[in-house]
DNA sequence: TTCGTCATGTAATGGGTTACATGATTAC
DNA sequence: GTAATCATGTAACCCATTACATGACGAA
């Protein structure tokens, strides 16, 4: 059961909708998937070899793959039958892997691709997690009351105010998740839109 | 001019207090400073050799540091004056390289140490990188309002939303350092106390 | 013709983790 | 005596970044 890490998950699902080439799936990760800041080629390249060796994408040829004029240099790649069986695959176990910050974003940007019952599952997993998370905290304070000093004090209280504002966030998302069994809308713009 | 890494720093910060051995330094790291949730041997014990090669800390005799019973096969490191002069030349500096997550954590939980003219520049470079990135959002969501599907739009909304907060206690924290110019109090424990 | 951007790639490096190996001390 | 925890360390590895190297294309 190979392992498929962010990256290789996060160009899985890019190529979903579309061929592109190197240089535009960087650019896109960017901007529209979750935890890809600013991938390096150093990083992008190799991992398309790697996925070609895999055989879970593939280079099409000159075929201007969504593109606008025509160039050479360029090679855009496509999902093999193999590499959408893996995205789908991977879409639907959400294990227990995909509930850390990168991974859920990720996935939280591919529910597009995905199933209202995965969708539960996953932000319910996230949940789950924050939640644990938000546990250890309160431990981690009431073990220090002592000894930290105001600042420290001030940062931990921040950070634990922090994540319970994601859980809240959740739930948020879990309601109107439940609620639209029938009827297929999107998240549905929460609370306050700025 | 040597550049100090977050783990160096973070030890600097951790043995000004008192002479620790590495076990206790990692403990501490996980639960006191900010950003080292779970710090491995395998780079702590590295980083502890390296400062004393770099004369920054320096093995103490079996003084049974700061500990209860009497072991022996612990090493307690202190700081060494150069080490002393490092941390205080790091506090004191804070430069663009301060204000990325971590530093920021980082240095924030090191403030009990600092000076209020410190603690304010620190906290304003802080807030200004943000700044920058919430512009950097906006611009991202504002070109792909057309492309992106609700799931993406939300997720991006949501990163948004948490960043302008982040601000928001910034500003708090500003206001407070301002107001306290007279009176040594500390952060004055902000809005809510959870 | 030259500059900016598009486009692909490799090598060196960095900063961390995991797994491994070892042993002392404490509590039962 | 034996299990849990304290305590230190090394080696292998992972995954990303930076720096480097190359070159095509479009616009001025």
């Amino acid at each position: 059961m190979a392992k498929t890490d962010v990256l290789t998950l996060g160009i899985l699902g890019m190529l979903a909708e579309q061929p592109l080439h190197g240089y535009q799936i960087r650019k896109r990760l960017g901007s529209e998937l979750g935890p890809f800041r600013a991938l390096s080629y150093g990083s992008l390249y190799p991992a398309l070899k790697r996925m070609v060796g895999a055989g879970l994408i593939h280079a099409v040829g000159e075929d201007d793959a969504a593109g606008t004029g025509s160039r050479r240099s360029r090679i855009a790649y496509a999902l093999t039958d193999a590499g959408r069986a893996r995205l789908e695959q991977e879409l639907a176990s959400a294990g227990a892997n995909s509930y850390d910050d990168d991974s859920f974003d990720l996935r939280f940007s591919l529910f597009g691709q995905t199933d209202s019952a995965t969708r539960l599952r996953i932000l319910e997993g996230r949940r789950m997690r924050l939640s644990e998370r938000i546990e250890e905290l309160q431990e981690m304070r009431r073990r220090q009351r002592e000894r930290a000093d105001a600042y420290t004090a001030e940062l931990h209280r921040h950070g634990l105010e922090r994540v319970e504002r994601e859980v809240e966030w959740l739930d948020q998302l879990i309601e109107n998740e439940r609620s639209a069994t029938r009827g297929e809308n999107g998240p549905a713009a929460s609370a306050g839109d700025n």
